[in-house]
DNA sequence: CAGAAGATCATCT
DNA sequence: GATGATCTTCTGT
């Protein structure tokens, strides 16, 4: 048995630092791309973020645009945790809380690459090609067992944490385009590419047959 | 490939 | 009572 009482063998990844998120949305969301997310409920499993979308401030599409209410009040709340609400009566969206206390900010995770955990992720999405078990914000939470009990959960453990370490390793520049056109044209969006290609098929994007690639998964094997 | 529709419910007006 | 930070299935070409 390791000294260490908090991270056991199970949850190797050391979690970023609150610090980290009382940050301006945008950036969080632009610096979440490649870090670790890991997940353990029921079975643990690991992704790498690929893309992200920040809301914040009076954005009319954010939650907090309008003040605090029942669903929206971790918006307003600490930095560094999860923010879990339904949509469509059947998907939960995983959000970090961002900015510091009292400002409302988050960010939508949108996309991840699988690290480990794929049996889980598997079972969890049967039905579904690998490609999109995890491309897009009610998929991945599919995949990764995210539920509403997640709500305010820290991103530092014991069941949520987001890592620096075994992060994605960049073997070539890495490009971080806004993408536009889907609700409002923000700069809201932030994807990851490899050698100009994403590291998921985005979801409504699928029809564009554009290559799926996990150099995660090969880096990692 | 592209478009339409249905699923299904917490939240807010 | 309408709507939504979505996804799947089904239709037609």
């Amino acid at each position: 048995m390791a000294s260490s009482s908090v991270n056991s063998s199970r949850n190797p990844w050391k979690p970023l630092p609150e610090s980290f998120y009382a940050r301006p949305t945008l950036e969080v969301a632009r610096d979440l791309l490649g870090k670790v997310l890991w997940v353990d409920n029921a079975g643990a499993c690991a992704a790498h973020i690929v893309e992200t979308e920040a809301y914040m401030g009076d954005d009319p599409a954010s939650h907090g645009a309008r003040g605090s209410t029942p669903r929206s009040a971790p918006m307003f709340e600490d930095p560094g945790r999860a923010y879990v609400y339904l949509i469509y009566g059947m998907y939960e969206m995983l959000n970090f809380v961002t900015e510091p206390r009292g400002f409302p900010g988050a960010v939508l995770i949108r996309g991840v690459s699988p690290v480990s955990g794929h049996a889980l992720m598997a079972k969890r999405r049967a039905g579904a090609r690998e490609q999109d078990w995890t491309n897009g914000p009610g998929r991945l939470a599919r995949a990764l067992g995210i539920e509403r009990s997640h709500n305010r959960a820290s991103l530092q453990g014991p069941s949520l944490i987001v890592s620096d370490e075994g992060a994605l390793p960049f073997r070539a520049p890495v490009m971080v385009s806004p993408r536009v056109g889907i609700r409002l044209a923000r700069d809201r969006y932030w994807r990851f590419f490899i050698d100009g290609h994403p590291c998921v098929s985005p979801a409504r994007e699928n029809r564009l047959a554009r290559p799926y690639s996990s150099p995660s998964v090969e880096a990692m094997a």
